[in-house]
RNA sequence: GUGGUCGUAGCUCAAAGGUAGAGCCCCAGAUUGUGAUUCUGGUUGUUGCGGGUUCGAAUCCCGUCGAUCACCCCA
């Protein structure tokens, strides 16, 4: 029994489980920068009182958070948007209008652990910055959608919940509730689908405000609504809008939101949302003090409730267990026959990967089967031995099992010719 | 931070107060130049950790750490 464990709510990553991310990592990165977003990165820790300044105080009881040995207050992010307003309204002279930025990276939560819900996880974030017309949000949206589609998650298994955080400051302004208390309200609508009625209908009347008017204004039809129809119009014409549910329940927890906001939800599970987002106009000018006042929109997407998605989602399962084979495997197993040979077989290994292929062999000297079972266990596609008869070598495909000697000046161009032709390894039994 | 359940080999799990086991995995051999299957043999544990009750504890009790579920929160 190991003497040493992962910290609480953190996990290790052997090679499949790191395979498996950096598939995610890679469809992330991929799909953002097809759509033109090109890559950033904030630190992973911040002073505590960025996070404060946007979120208030009730939220740093989920900072993970401690003082440093110069007692200075400082945060494992939590998020990466203060960073990115920090970072955009420091230089953003310097950069063209609209800033399409991603970021892929860690950020920690101090929670309570379960499923779905770890304290480091992997965010991938999307936002733009300097755009304020409805066209970046439709373009956040579409990105969103996008990037579901190209994990194999289908229009069958997630929707897009849309709203718009205007539609309910304008019925708090009609009602007469004092600004103060819209972000309280907020919360409340927050988790109107999951709290119970009668606590809904309580903390609503605390606030003044009926939850009868309430549900009658949210149960409008909201199709025809002019805070949607930009957005609509765009969507349509991308051939989008059928992912989109007209949700006025979607609020997003988070204080900064202003207009447009989204979570991107599967259908089928009943998970946690699997990404989120919205427009925060005001943020960029909260956190430069005024200096900078940007508008902006965004979204984020978990690696830990998309996987779990990914694993629940048979195309999409299938999908991405193949390529996390293909990422693990290598292209050609160099078997010693004859250890006089090894230095010949070394030159080949080395000659092989100076070309770019994925070449491995036994480090030591081992039977010709033991060999063979090191190829077949990291899946190589082809198998070069090296033994007496050098320079004539067995080239053999490992898939059909078929062999071939050739001369060893031939090597090159006949192993590029047989990866060519070389079906793909059969899928593991059962996966 | 609060409450419920759980913690046994690398993994999945047996053993319900009386000597800690099985399957899988891993290693070796059958098979000294060809992968599967099969067969044979082998490694693996202070039963999460600490304390208590008992002649005797994986088992009962307390504490602690971790996992999980709910609350909470969802960036």
């Amino acid at each position: 029994m190991a003497t040493f464990r992962t910290v609480k709510g953190f996990r290790d990553l052997y090679p499949e489980d790191c395979a498996s991310r950096d598939v995610i990592l890679a469809t992330w990165s991929r799909v953002a920068r097809r759509y033109g977003f090109v890559p950033y990165e904030g630190p992973l820790v911040e002073a505590t009182d960025l996070y404060r300044k946007k979120s208030g105080d009730e939220i740093s009881a989920q900072l993970f958070c401690f003082e440093d040995k110069g007692k200075r207050e400082i945060t494992l992010r939590p998020e990466v948007t203060p960073s990115l307003a920090r970072m955009a309204t420091a230089r953003q002279r310097d950069f063209r209008k609209p800033m399409k930025w991603f970021q892929i990276g860690s950020c920690f939560r101090y929670e309570e652990p379960q499923e779905g819900r770890s304290r480091e996880f992997i965010q991938f974030n999307a936002d733009i910055i300097g755009e304020g017309g409805p066209g970046a949000d439709a373009e956040l949206v579409a990105l969103a959608i996008d990037t579901m589609l190209a994990f194999g998650i289908g229009a069958e298994d997630f929707a897009i919940r849309l709203s718009n955080r205007q539609v309910w400051t304008d019925f708090l302004t009609q009602q007469g509730l004092p600004e103060d208390k819209h972000p309280a309200f907020l919360q409340v609508i927050d988790k109107i689908q999951r709290a119970k009625p009668e606590v809904t209908a309580q903390k609503l009347s605390a606030i003044g405000i009926s939850h009868e008017q309430v549900l009658a204004f949210m149960n409008q039809d909201f199709s025809e609504h002019p805070a949607f129809a930009a957005l609509a119009a765009d969507l349509k014409a991308r051939g989008l809008w059928s992912f989109i549910k007209l949700d006025a329940s979607i609020v997003r927890g988070l204080a900064y939101y202003t207009g447009t906001v989204f979570e991107v939800f599967d259908l089928r599970h009943g998970l946690r949302a699997v990404a989120g987002g919205g427009r925060y106009d005001k943020l960029c000018a909260l956190i430069s003090d005024g200096a900078v006042d940007l508008p902006a929109a965004g979204f984020a997407m978990g690696d830990v409730v998309l996987g779990i998605l990914l694993e629940r989602t048979a195309a999409a399962a299938k999908q991405h267990h193949e390529a996390v084979l293909a990422a693990l495997q290598s292209d050609v197993f160099v078997i010693i026959a004859d250890e006089a040979r090894r230095p010949e077989a070394l030159g080949i290994v080395q000659a092989l990967r100076r070309s770019g292929l994925r070449v491995d062999f036994s480090l030591s000297p081992q039977k010709v089967g033991k060999q063979f079972q090191g190829a077949e266990a990291q899946r190589a596609r082809l198998g070069v031995v090296v033994g007496s008869e050098y320079p004539q070598l067995q080239l053999k495909d490992l898939i059909s099992r078929q062999q071939q000697l050739i001369d060893a000046s031939q090597l090159q161009p006949a192993v590029e010719a047989a990866l060519a032709t070389a079906p793909s390894p059969p899928l593991i039994a059962g996966a």
